[in-house]
DNA sequence: GCATTCATGTAAAAGGTTACATGATTGG
DNA sequence: CCAATCATGTAACCTTTTACATGAATGC
C-alpha cells in the first residue's frame, strides 16, 4: 500500500499527472521511493474512484492532473500514524560488496569507484535540486518536509560516496604483488630511509 | 535475479541452510537483502537442481546444509562482472519525511525521534556484529569484504540516526505558540536582557 | 510532413508477502 | 508428555517489472 500513500502524499502538495509523478519518483523523491507509470496509472484511477483524488484540469496530450481530495488527505494521516514504516531493506549495491572477494582486487577496487563515482553524481544531483529550491524558511509546510528530507538524501549520497571510496582504497592496499611494487616505488623507498 | 546471487554469494563463504539463509538476512546482511523463507527454499531446489549449489550435509531436525559448486561460484562473478547494480530505492521511512507536514508538529518529532531511535538500536546490534567477527587483519577474503560492508551498514545507521536527531530538533524548533512559550521561558528572557 | 517526445493506458511475467501446513527435536 | 522452537515446504495474493499499444503535440 506504499505506493497509494506516496502518490497521495506527493499530490497534497503539488497536483500532478501521471508523467509528473513518474519524476518526481524519478529525481526529487528518487532517493526514498521509485514507481513505474504502469504502476501509476492505474493506482491514480483506483484513487480517484475512491474519491482519494479529484482531476483538476487538463494539459495538451491527453494530460490529466489530479489532486489529493480532503479524504485522501486523511488516508495519508491514518498511515502516518497508525502504521510503521515498512523497514525491510534491498540494495543491489550493498549486496555486491559482500561478494567482492570472489572478484580480482582490481575488479573490486573499479566497483567500489564505480560506486563512489554513482553517489557522487547523485550528491551534485541533489545539490543542484537544494539550490534550485524555494527560500529559506521555506513559505509553505510541504516545503519545510521537502527541505529535511532532501537533507537526509544529500546525507546518504555523501556517506556511501565516502564509503565507497574508503573500500576503493582498502581494496588497492592489498592487491598482488605485481601492482604493489609500483606504489612502493614512491612510499617504501622513503620508509627505508627512516 | 538477485535473490538467487543473494543466496550463491552467501553459501560460497560459508555453508548453510535455508533458516541459516533467513537468520542472515535478518543480521549480518539485513542492512543490505532480504528474503522470506518461503523466497529461499524454492530458489534453493532450483539452485541444487541447475547444480549451482549442492547439499553436503543433514542436521537434526530435517536440516539440509548447502554450498555453493565452482558453477555457482562462476555464475556469482558473471553477474559482479557483466551486471550493473539495479540502482532503484524504497524505503517506506524516508517516504514519511517528506509528508510530515500533514502531521501535528508534535506528532512529526515524535516520528522523527522514533526513527532516531530505530536507527540507535541498528547502530548498536552492528557494532556488536562488528565485535564478534574474527581478527582484523582478516583470516580469509570473505572476512574482509563482509567488514568492509559491516563498516557501510555502519555508517548508514549512524547518518540516519544523526540525521532524525537533527530533523527532531528542526521539527520541535517550529512547534505551535502554546509549546513554544515553554521553551521561550527559558532561552527568550536571556536574549531580552542582551 | 515526419521523427521525437509527451502522455496515457493495458497485459504478461517475475518477484515478494502472507497464510497455511506439517513434522522433528528440545527443554522444562 | 507437552509447549515451544527449529526446520522445511506450498499456495494464494499482492506488488513490481517488462513489454506492448496508441494517440496527440512539438520541433525541425
Amino acid at each position: 500500500m506504499t505506493l497509494r500513500y506516496a502518490i497521495l502524499g506527493l499530490l497534497a502538495s503539488e497536483p500532478a499527472s501521471g508523467l509528473d509523478l513518474v519524476r518526481r519518483f524519478q529525481k526529487s523523491a528518487g532517493f526514498a521511493w521509485f514507481a513505474y507509470h504502469s504502476q501509476i496509472y492505474p493506482e491514480l484511477a483506483r484513487c480517484l474512484q475512491e474519491g482519494l483524488i479529484e482531476e483538476i484540469g487538463t494539459g495538451p496530450r491527453g494530460k490529466r492532473v489530479y489532486r489529493t481530495t480532503q479524504r485522501g488527505r486523511a488516508a495519508v494521516q491514518v498511515w502516518l500514524r497508525e502504521t510503521e514504516p515498512d523497514r525491510v531493506v534491498r540494495n543491489d549495491a550493498s549486496l555486491r560488496s559482500f561478494f567482492t572477494w570472489l572478484l580480482e582486487p582490481d575488479e573490486a577496487e573499479a566497483f567500489y569507484r564505480s560506486e563512489a563515482n554513482y553517489h557522487g553524481n547523485m550528491l551534485r544531483e541533489l545539490e543542484q535540486l537544494k539550490a534550485s529550491l524555494g527560500p529559506d524558511p521555506p513559505a509553505n509546510p510541504a516545503d519545510a518536509s521537502s527541505r529535511l528530507t532532501l537533507e537526509l538524501g544529500l546525507r546518504l549520497a555523501r556517506v556511501r560516496m565516502d564509503w565507497a571510496t574508503w573500500a576503493a582504497d582498502q581494496t588497492a592496499r592489498q592487491l598482488p604483488v605485481s601492482r604493489q611494487r609500483k606504489l612502493q616505488s614512491v612510499t617504501t623507498e622513503r620508509r627505508r630511509g627512516a
